[in-house]
DNA sequence: CCTCTATCTACTGATATAAGTAATAGAGAATTC
DNA sequence: CAATTCTCTACCGACAATATCAGTAGATAGGAC
């Protein structure tokens, strides 16, 4: 990164030369201004002058204010109230991105307003007001007024609601506002008087208040249902003049009140039912009981999902629920093991006879676990808290001093002292912001002062435990040994702490508004304003990263002083720090790290951790809201897109989700989220019995101490010795801790499994930049490896009749590996290892069991299990399954190229045409590449000779793959002699290189070969990306914070999700913490964009955008035809029973896809996007251009007295073009008689190249694309015959 | 000035091609050669030709080599240059000189890579092109000399890991007090030759203060520039360089070349710690006493038995005899963590295939 | 009271950090060697 | 400018350098008139 500092700092400093010269030249200019002529004058006598200079004067502004606003993020509050922060108002128009047609804006200044917005809410959510009110100042200077009347707004819906606050006040805030702030009040803000009004007022008269607004002012202030709230609502609807006042969408609630009023409601009494007997699901610990031996590792957390517990009163009501359910059910014994209390929820839903039945159970269920979560996360880390405390005492009664031999004992010691430090801090926080602190003025309490308004926020206790849990968590990743990056711990941390808060925010929220007394009244009031309460999904809530980072590093540090383990040696015993912070140097830079003692790692290597308990970690037990913006609703709280911290995707995202684009983006997500699971009981048994052994087994690595290394060298052994031995050792070390990472993750993954056996889970889904679905919960998903797919069954069942069965085989056979055959072959090869698979699923623990040899081993023990059961029944095709099974695109990627391209014997090799037998793209690359080397070897070739019969699928496999991903010739070399290290002992190195090399050339050329026109494409989109990142707005100045390059490559998927390629230069800007200063890599959304990523990102992302949009094409299909769906990308998965719909959609959605020229369209967006940009070309010196251009150029430096600048170039032809399209004759007229570079350029008959060669002169020319290359003869409709294209 | 050391039979074989420039500068004006060579006086040390091998790294155009092989007449000189161009060159020039002196220099060309290491294992084992005996380190030894240019931006590491072995007298010093000539860009020399105290004092320095016996030789610069700039007036005083200018060294990267051999001193105590000293440096203007929790586990104990003078000066400070007190203290430690635990990892790549 | 200077502070940019480069090879970006 | 040197090399999920010091601009204080 030193790199991009130096190459920012330099390019800063030659722009900010630039900014100096120009003052002094226009200045000179306005000084002579009879004498001398601007560029436009000179080109436009008739313009009117003072226009065409305007631009020209405010180029000059480059204000102090402007500069130390950049520094605002980092002030305290006190500092912000004693400091002057203005922005000229030019400088807080909006801007844009990567077009400026594209109408997403980019707000200037948003990190400091956001900032400002966090401090302002924070204070005034605890009555400071007069704290808050200089921020809000603040604000006012560096937005729009149209913004500011938002945020003033904010402030004050808080000083309505509370009642401390009187009407008058209110009013003379609001004048305050009005004389310091220009504060221009809106409907909101009448909306918020009105509620205040009609709260404190008596004698309010809503007549003389609605005297003066308009009719259409007054509907728009009522619309503000979620100030006014339901009762205040009522009221006005009492009015006489209500009818007229209300605004449209009241109308009905209107009326449903009016109804209601006249009508004598009798009140519901409460039916609770009795508490008899109450049914509880079988509890989590007795099962730990039951299955889980403690001793290796596999640890259980009693009341590992502790949360999950609800409170009695809703048992009760589940309870009776549930005897409701069975009443009229006809299996006795079945009713009978519901009611015993000894099964879980999944279990007793299988019993369930019908599907009303079934349905009313997921009623109830659902009802149930939504208390369920709502405990969980307000009580979700108590469960751990109260385990550590358990072995903390119970270790204290065995030894007088505590040891690091009991981990969870050791935490529970750090918790008790962290606690009381932290609410020092707090206090010491809050008196700074009451003005109270004895040293006021002191560093410390300046330090403290940025972040003690957040830090008062936060409940010590459960801060002291989030704190705890996710430093443990953390340990040993970001390639730090014993350790993490500081960065990432008090990231996590500040995060963790952050939605701590947001989630205490949540429920406490007021509820004064969405609540009534009245039970007669409207209800479609109440949900329309419950809705409004909840607020915008477009609008970003929490803090800045700054704010949590800052934060989290306050934590940590003091974590990092209390945390102490007891360490001995020999007969020395002291006690040291548990942790400590350290700066090492990995791939040539410098890393700040949180190190971990050496021996509480050996602690936690030998009793695992279970830190889990947080809720945002865990799938939900309940079905996630449904999509309807840019964050998600109820408990979701993740953006609809991972942007990586793009300003500039977020706000094409927001802007998309604002203007209702994203309807059928949402209808995919919510199919993959309104799937729900269970996790399979029997395979984790199995698993669980063979994790509790400790040994390794299949990809579960084994229990491991410490590495084995070879003995050190001597001193004097010559260096390549030692280095050899270092590198080995690193490696060894290395591999011990990825395996250790792995068991580790391992553990975290079934623990989760554990604590959701017998229940039912979600997986609310988000998207990453190019569309494509990713659970939110990080660890536990079905995306994970073999072992962890295995872990998941779909909640609901469906009996598997004929083609069911069928599949299900077909998948145990894919499972197995064996998938290159044609499916009937696939069935017999079930059919024939039937008596294996039952074996398998009977005793799966036995030695050489079947199933332990498949290729997903986990998984295909799962389908014996299934099939096992199906045949026990009399008819197997009567067995209800709730086995996924997946039907997976044969090399996807490819998939979608050859359907752009249109190759056809590409697109019969990745089966995109009907064929017999499953197509092997592999092997059939192989083949070409065998007869390329055939033929070099007649003419003797020693490479082809040697290699000629050494050619099969695996060596070509990685090539073939990557390929899609635009993998060059190096990387490609470096698989292919991987693939080939086999045939060349270690001394012949050169001749496995030169092996390699001749290879690799001939993999190239097979595949482009293969995929002709497919690869013009991919050249297609790389060129056009290339174009776009080498362009130029027509807005350019030089004098702007706007790069030269500042346009990235953007597309629309075909369900209108905008997908921006979030790769540009940032600056790196450090950020000072308690525990170090971070530097920050920060993106600018008008900064540079890095060209290179564009460019060879861009098709591997588009096709990605497509597959996407494929997937989410054929979710929605499959929803709508009420079948359960879930995918891996380019796997999908559905019930056996449904697999055959699932096929149909998947060619139907493929094909409708596929039915436009999806390339040619793409190109027609971006000429409209990219319409106002230009390209910089390079010609030859000698074209007959670059004379008449540089005459224009000469001729204009004359007449400025200063080398002209592509600045000045843009200009010229922006005059122009405004000219011409503006209404004035003459101005037309002036613009057609205007020449600029650009328009000669443009006009110019002959050949314009792009030639890469010395002698040449760089030119400006509109940006145009290549055309798109001719499609192939492939009919894109012959998918919906193909057997194999899926499967 | 008078080209003394200049080697006639070269000037036909100079005027025929270009100097070329591959990435590793050098000084291609004989004078400056000629005026750096009279300050070093290598004659007076090595006054036997017939016994000398020169082993020269990265002799590039030439100019340096012939003027010091013209000097000192060895009887044997390698030229280990990796430059495939640069390789073709000297072909060319020593078929030419084998016309015009029958080889009399002595010259071989060895066309490796003078930066690996299997480079000189295989000159004196595999090639057997010269064999160096084994010397007592009581002195310099006399019967080999080490010549390199290392005078670009990545030449800084292996001059560092070269003076790494001098102190344990591996490599080419396994055969004795070998002395390196070596070229650096001042950047660099000005870095590894400070004494403690002085800004630019590092981990090298230090264990190049500790293990070798060194000294500033010469600085040549751009003559656009002040030579000498950057480096610890200590060393400029003590060591009196030739300052001189060549114009084809590069405005921004002034040359320095120094001499280092092995010092009488060698120990595994530093190695032990290395992996201390490494994070020690990258603090160095900290007190010790504030370092010490900052690079192992438990380090603050460390502390209790060195002295306080000590604690409170910073790694810059030190002086090789700090450091031993500082490693002896360590060895004494009973919480030194498990080897394992030193190792540190860099980035995991992890390739799917 | 005002201005001027001395001193201090905050901010910026430059530099050092480590100490096998790692087996390649060609294009593109960044310097200016 | 054109020549030369440096950089990077497969997409996404899951990104990420830091401490210190010298020099400078700006702020503050202080002292004299």
């Amino acid at each position: 990164m030193l790199r991009t500092s130096l190459k920012s700092s330099s390019y800063r400093r030659s722009r900010a030369l630039v900014q100096r010269l120009l003052p002094q030249i226009q200045y000179a200019y306005i000084n002579t201004r009879s004498e001398s002529k601007t560029l436009a004058q000179s080109a436009v006598a008739v313009s009117p002058v003072s226009r065409l200079l305007e631009p020209l004067k405010s180029e000059r502004t480059e204000s102090n204010a402007k500069h130390s606003i950049s520094k605002l993020t980092q002030k305290s509050f006190s500092e912000i109230e004693q400091t002057e922060f203005t922005a000229p108002a030019a400088e807080r128009q909006p801007g844009y991105y990567s077009s400026k047609g594209d109408n997403v804006i980019r707000q200037p200044f948003a990190r400091e307003i956001n900032y400002l917005k966090s401090l302002m809410e924070s204070f005034v959510s605890d009555q400071y007001y007069e704290k808050a009110y200089p921020l809000l100042k603040t604000l006012s200077g560096l937005v729009t007024p149209e913004e500011f009347t938002k945020f003033a707004n904010i402030y004050l819906e808080a000083l309505v609601q509370d009642e401390k606050v009187s009407v008058r006040e209110l009013e003379q805030v609001i004048d305050k506002m009005q004389r310091e702030c220009h504060f221009e009040s809106n409907n909101r803000t009448r909306a918020l008087r009105l509620t205040k009004y009609l709260e404190t007022d008596p004698k309010f008269d809503l007549d003389e208040f609605f005297r003066i607004p308009k009719i259409e002012d007054i509907r728009s202030t009522l619309s503000n249902v979620d100030i006014i709230g339901v009762d205040n609502l009522y009221t006005i609807f009492d009015h006489p003049k209500a009818q007229t006042w209300i605004p449209s969408e009241l109308k009905e609630s209107y009326h449903e009140y009016d109804l209601n009023k006249n009508k004598e409601i009798v009140e519901d009494t409460k039916k609770l039912q009795e508490k008899d007997g109450s049914i509880r699901s079988l509890e989590k610990d007795d099962l730990s009981e039951l299955e889980a031996v403690d001793s290796f590792g596999l640890q259980i957390v009693r009341h590992s999902l502790l949360g999950l517990e609800a409170s009695p009163d809703k048992i009760a009501v589940f309870t009776s629920d549930i005897k409701e359910i069975i009443k009229d059910m006809t299996n006795e014994e079945s009713k009978q093991k519901i009611t015993s209390g000894k099964l879980n929820y999944f279990e007793m839903y299988q019993l369930l006879e019908t599907q009303e039945q079934r349905d009313q159970f997921n009623h109830a269920l659902a009802n149930f676990n939504l208390d369920r979560q709502k405990q969980m996360e307000i009580r979700g880390v108590e469960g751990a808290k109260e385990k550590w405390k358990h072995e903390y005492e119970e270790t204290k009664k065995r030894d007088s001093i505590m040891s690091t031999k009991n981990l969870n004992a050791q935490l529970y010691e750090w918790y008790q002292k962290l606690v009381p430090l932290l609410q020092k801090e707090r206090q010491e926080c809050l008196d700074l912001i009451d003005d109270k602190a004895t040293n006021q003025k002191s560093s410390e309490n300046k330090e403290r002062a940025v972040y003690a308004p957040f830090f008062v926020k936060i409940d010590p206790e459960k801060a002291a435990m989030t704190t705890i849990l996710e430093v443990m968590k953390l340990q040993s990743t970001g390639g730090i040994s014993n350790g993490m990056r500081a960065l990432t711990a008090l990231q996590s941390v500040g995060k963790a702490l952050e939605y701590d808060y947001i989630t205490q925010k949540l429920s406490k929220k007021d509820l004064k508004r969405t609540q009534t007394s009245k039970h007669k009244g409207s209800r479609l009031l109440l949900n329309l304003v419950r809705n409004a309460a909840e607020g915008d999904p477009n609008e970003d809530f929490g803090w800045s990263q700054d704010i949590s980072i800052r934060l989290g590093a306050v934590f940590v540090s003091f974590l990092m002083e209390v945390a102490k383990v007891r360490v001995s040696r020999h007969t020395v015993e002291t006690e040291q720090s548990a942790f400590f912070h350290s700066i090492q140097y990995i791939g040539g830079q410098r890393i700040g790290a949180i190190k971990l003692h050496s021996d509480l790692v050996k602690s936690i290597n030998r009793s695992s951790l279970d830190s889990c308990v947080q809720p945002q970690h865990m799938p939900m037990p309940v079905k996630p809201k449904d999509w309807d913006g840019y964050y998600g609703r109820g408990q979701v709280m993740s953006p609809l897109v991972r942007v990586r911290d793009s300003p500039e995707t977020a706000a094409y995202v927001k802007t998309a989700a604002r203007n209702g684009n994203l309807d059928q983006v949402y209808a995919g997500l919510n199919v993959l989220g309104n799937t729900a699971w269970t996790v399979n009981k029997d395979i984790f048994k199995v698993i669980s019995h063979y994790w509790n052994t400790g040994k390794e087994f299949l990809d579960i690595p084994g229990v491991l101490d410490k590495p084995i290394l070879p003995p050190k060298p001597e001193r004097s052994d010559d260096p390549s010795i030692k280095y050899k031995y270092r590198k080995l050792v690193t490696q060894l070390k290395s591999e011990f801790s990825t395996m250790r990472s792995q068991r580790c993750d391992a553990n975290y993954k079934l623990e989760i499994a554990r604590a959701f056996i017998g229940e039912k889970l979600y997986f609310p889904h988000n998207l990453d930049f190019r569309g494509r679905a990713y659970p939110i919960s990080p660890h536990f998903n079905h995306l994970g490896g073999d072992m962890t797919r295995s872990l998941f069954l779909f909640w609901d069942g469906k009996e598997l009749g004929e083609r069911g069965l069928r599949w299900l085989k077909i998948q145990l056979a894919n499972l197995y590996g064996f998938d290159k055959a044609p499916f009937d072959e696939r069935v017999k090869f079930v059919e024939d290892n039937l008596q294996n698979v039952f074996e398998s699923a009977k005793n799966p623990y036995s030695e050489d069991a079947w199933w332990k040899k498949a290729d997903k081993p986990w998984q295909a023990l799962g389908v014996c299990f299934d099939l096992r059961r199906a045949y026990k029944l009399p008819d197997p095709t009567k067995y209800v399954s709730h086995m996924a099974v997946h039907q997976d695109g044969t090399c996807n990627g490819l998939q979608h190229y050859a359907a752009l391209g249109g190759d056809l014997e590409g697109a019969q090799q990745v089966n995109l045409a009907r064929a017999d037998r499953p197509q092997d793209v592999y092997a059939y690359v192989a083949g070409i590449v065998r007869e390329l080397l055939e033929k070099d070897a007649q003419k003797n070739n020693k490479y082809a000779l040697f290699l000629k019969d050494k050619i099969n699928r695996k060596v070509v496999k990685p090539t073939v793959m990557t390929n899609v991903y635009g993998v060059t010739y190096i990387g490609a070399l470096a698989q292919v002699r991987k693939q080939l290290e086999d045939y060349f002992p270690d001394n012949q190195r050169d001749s496995l290189q030169e092996h390699a090399r001749y290879l690799t050339t001939h993999v190239f050329a097979a595949i482009r070969q293969l995929f002709e026109n497919a690869h013009l494409i991919q050249d297609w989109l790389g060129e056009s990306a290339r174009r776009i990142s080498k362009s130029v707005s027509i807005d350019y100045k030089e004098s702007d914070n706007v790069a030269l390059h500042s346009s990235a490559v953007i597309w629309t998927t075909p369900l209108n999700l905008p997908c921006v390629q979030p790769y540009r230069k940032g600056t790196s800007e450090s950020l000072k913490t308690a525990v170090q200063t971070l530097t920050i890599n920060r993106i600018d959304g008008a900064g540079m964009v890095d060209g290179r990523k564009q460019v060879a990102g861009f098709p591997p992302n588009f096709v990605h955008s497509l597959d996407a949009t494929h997937m989410m094409m054929t979710a929605a299909a499959c929803g709508e035809r009420g079948l359960k769906f879930a995918s891996v990308h380019d796997s999908f998965w559905t019930h056996a029973a449904d697999v055959d719909t699932m096929n149909e959609q998947i060619r139907e959605q493929f094909v409708k896809l596929h039915s436009s020229n999806l390339i040619s369209l793409l190109k027609e967006e971006f000429e409209i996007r990219y319409k106002d940009n230009y390209q910089l070309i390079k010609i030859s010196s000698k074209h007959p251009l670059v004379k008449s251009i540089k005459e224009l150029k000469q001729q204009w430096t004359k007449q400025l007295n200063r080398p002209i600048t592509l600045g000045d170039e843009l200009y010229m032809e922006r005059t122009r073009l405004e000219f011409l399209n503006s209404d004035d004759p003459q101005k037309i007229k002036a613009a057609q008689d205007m020449v600029t570079t650009i328009k000669l350029a443009h006009e110019y008959e002959g050949e314009i190249e792009d030639v890469n060669d010395r002698g040449t002169y760089e030119i400006l020319i509109p940006l145009k694309f290549p055309e798109v290359p001719p499609k192939g003869e492939f009919d894109v409709n012959r998918v919906k015959d193909s057997l194999y294209f899926f499967s | 000035m008078s080209l003394r050391s200049f080697n006639p039979a070269f000037k036909q074989l100079f005027a025929d091609r270009k100097p070329m420039r591959l990435h590793i500068h050098e000084m291609l004006n004989p004078h400056t050669v000629q005026q750096v060579l009279d300050g070093m006086r290598l004659k007076k040390l090595y006054p036997d030709g017939s016994k000398l091998d020169i082993i020269e790294c990265n002799p590039g155009n030439g100019v340096f080599s012939s003027m010091v092989n013209y000097d000192l007449k060895p009887r044997n000189h390698i030229l280990i240059e990796s430059r495939t161009k640069l390789q073709q060159h000297w072909k060319k020039d020593l078929q030419a000189l084998q016309g015009i002196t029958g080889n009399k220099e002595n010259f071989t060309l060895y066309p490796r890579d003078p930066y690996d290491w299997q480079t000189y294992l295989d000159l004196t084992d595999k090639d057997k092109i010269i064999q160096p005996v084994t010397k007592s380190y009581d002195q310099v030894h006399d019967e080999l000399l080490l010549i390199a240019n290392w005078c670009y931006d990545r030449g800084e590491k292996i001059v560092a890991q070269w003076i790494g072995c001098c102190g344990d007298r591996n490599w080419l010093q396994k055969y004795g007090k070998v002395r390196v000539i070596c070229m650096a860009p001042s950047k660099t020399v000005s870095k590894f030759l400070s004494e403690p105290g002085f800004g630019k004092r590092n981990r090298t320095a230090m264990k190049r203060e500790l293990f070798t016996d060194s000294k500033l030789l010469a600085i040549i610069a751009n003559s656009a520039n002040l030579p000498g700039e950057g480096y610890d007036p200590r060393v400029l005083i003590r060591d009196q360089p030739v300052a001189a200018y060549d114009n084809s060294i590069p405005k921004s990267t002034e040359m320095g070349i120094f001499e280092f051999y092995p010092s009488g001193m060698t120990t595994d105590a530093i190695a032990e710690m290395e992996y201390l000293l490494s994070p020690m440096y990258m603090n160095r203007s900290t007190p010790l006493r504030q370092i010490l929790p900052k690079i192992v586990s438990g380090g603050e104990g460390m502390a209790e038995s060195l002295p306080h003078d000590l604690l409170d000066r910073s790694p810059r400070e030190f002086t090789t005899e700090d450091i031993l007190a500082i490693a002896h203290a360590y060895d004494k430690w009973p919480f030194k963590p498990d080897y394992v635990d030193t190792i540190q990892l860099d980035e995991i790549d992890e390739s799917q295939f």
